[in-house]
DNA sequence: CGGTTTGTACGATAGACCTCGTAGTACGGT
DNA sequence: ACCGTACTACGAGGTCTATCGTACAAACCG
């Protein structure tokens, strides 16, 4: 009876708590840009295995926790998956345009580089 | 005479050897993201020590060069000082408005948390 | 030439980060 | 109750990073 009720709640910093430094470290991660891409193509929730990595799936796990932490994406729990979307809402009123900005660059740099470039 | 012509020279990426992630990578820490805003705000060149940082010499050596092997700045020597300025051109032209911006989500964040925080 | 200014190179250290495998938990279906 | 699915927690390994101090180099100014 460690947790109580029965939906498993996950820390996410509040909107104020969000920092710039901390979004753009999340974003720096190859493996993260191409979660952040998968779901902003998606537009609404996905769960973990919908974004495909050549990472083990503790290492995609890993991936994700930081992007949550970072204010960058919203988790939560529906019976055993786990779900997770952009908060975009937050980050475009924190951040005009930054989101859409490293989006669109992400897939500029895709189409430069070839889809399978890092 | 290990250096035969007397103007040292210092490695740049060229332009296509730009990546987005390591531009992510560069601004994502609080020291680089103080002096790209400087940079910013000065418009013009300007020398290493123009931009104060909290942090010992050698450290802000190390800070300028992870800037310019990122690709975010241009350096030159000119007498004892090197010069620094953004790479504006080549930014805009490969990713568009990512850096106006991060630089806007910065400053918009230094209101908010006031102007000595991270 | 001698001194000053400006920044570099090197080595060290402590902490963070990415990756993995294994073992475990929570939920849903049969 | 049992099994499968989906994800987590933990610990470990190897690499990268931020920071520092000290010693050094390059250019300018008397």
């Amino acid at each position: 009876m460690t947790t109580p009720t029965g939906a498993r709640e996950l820390a996410h910093p509040a909107y104020e708590e969000i920092r710039l430094a901390d979004v753009l470290h999340a974003l720096a991660d190859p493996m993260r840009l191409r979660v952040v891409c998968g779901l902003a193509v998606a537009g609404t929730e996905v769960n973990c295995s919908a974004v495909e990595l050549p990472v083990s799936k503790s290492t995609s796990t890993h991936h994700f926790r930081v992007l949550r932490e970072s204010g960058v994406i919203r988790q939560s729990y529906r019976g055993t998956a786990k779900m997770n979307e952009l908060r975009r809402d937050d980050l475009d009123a924190l951040f005009p345009g930054l989101l859409d900005t490293v989006l669109a660059a992400a897939h500029r740099q895709k189409a430069r580089l070839g889809p399978d470039a890092g």
